[in-house]
DNA sequence: ATAAATGGTTTGTGCTTCACAAACGAACCA
DNA sequence: TGGTTCGTTTGTGAAGCACAAACCATTTAT
């Protein structure tokens, strides 16, 4: 038995993971009714900015849904002119799907409207708490190992004048 | 305008927290369904034993669901006996809920059992880092403002010799 | 060149979760 | 006594989702 003081590994995140999520997911829908989206929209948005020009099967994969719905759900965002479909050069079988600069612009306003609801529940963390919880939250569902700070930043400033909220 | 270098305010996880909540959420179904549970008992549960002791309609409350689909839940529950409703001699309307002791160490094994699925999903984050994110999560899900570790340590090892999976 | 496999699409079915409403008994409170 | 609250039951309806079947266009293998 090694000198280590506690056993620190039994802590499991998931049903907590379920939880918030759920408490935010309740406030999102709302938020989001407006602007013409739900939850899952968002969710594939925000998978497409962060990797984007990706097959629809691809995208199925990480938002591990079934393909026959990732199909529904392009639809209503091309409907939108939020996501763009383009036929593949190499392969004119697939699918490209790529966000449009509405589509970013729109996501961008979503996770504005979304910030009243984010505080109410993560409202017991501080700002750099939030910032590592993102960090960490990003880093798991992205699958990249550590990451500098400066990819996600870079991207996020790509926009100049509307940082307000 | 401050001399603040990078605004990162913009970042916001409910996306993120949404889609990795649903991925743990998908395996953890296959995981639970033996012990004869699903996600949303887990995080009764775990609600349960962080702040037992607590009435319905309080329940209802920090979970955020209709009080008459509780009251579905806590028969489930209760029919295993891993939840003990007892009425409040204060107020003899109320029921009391309570994790039982055979509550606690199911909610231990399907911890246990949920470890491979949040290990598969929270791949990318080293031990410390799941901790930290733990930690992060459990402080937004109890509102708790800062709270040093001891609490949720001597909660956690109150089980002598079963820390091992 | 012909056959088989693949990416995407459409349609339909069924399950599960969930919110919400209505009506009830029991207990509390005025 | 009457109004209110807690828990309960039952039912309804919407939404999210997985899954299957059939289809076209295209690629790949034989």
């Amino acid at each position: 038995m090694p000198a280590v003081p506690v056993d620190q590994s039994e802590h499991r995140s998931g049903a907590l993971l379920d939880h918030l999520a759920r408490r935010i997911r309740l406030r999102s829908e709302s938020v989001l009714a407006p602007l013409g989206l739900r939850p899952r929209h968002l969710v594939a948005l925000t998978v497409l900015r962060a990797g984007g020009g990706i097959s629809q099967q691809a995208l199925a994969g990480t938002l591990e849904m079934d393909g026959t719905n990732v199909v529904g759900l392009l639809n209503e965002l091309e409907a939108e002119r939020l996501v763009e479909r383009r036929r593949s050069p190499e392969d004119r079988r697939r699918h490209v799907v790529e966000l449009t600069p509405a589509g970013a612009e729109r996501l961008a306003e979503a996770e504005c409207a979304l910030a009243t609801a984010e505080d109410e529940v993560l409202g017991a963390l501080e700002p750099a708490e939030r910032e590592t919880l993102y960090e960490l939250l990003r880093r798991a569902a992205t699958g990249t190992g550590t990451l500098s700070c400066t990819e996600a930043v870079a991207d996020a400033d790509t926009r100049p004048g509307d940082d307000r909220c």
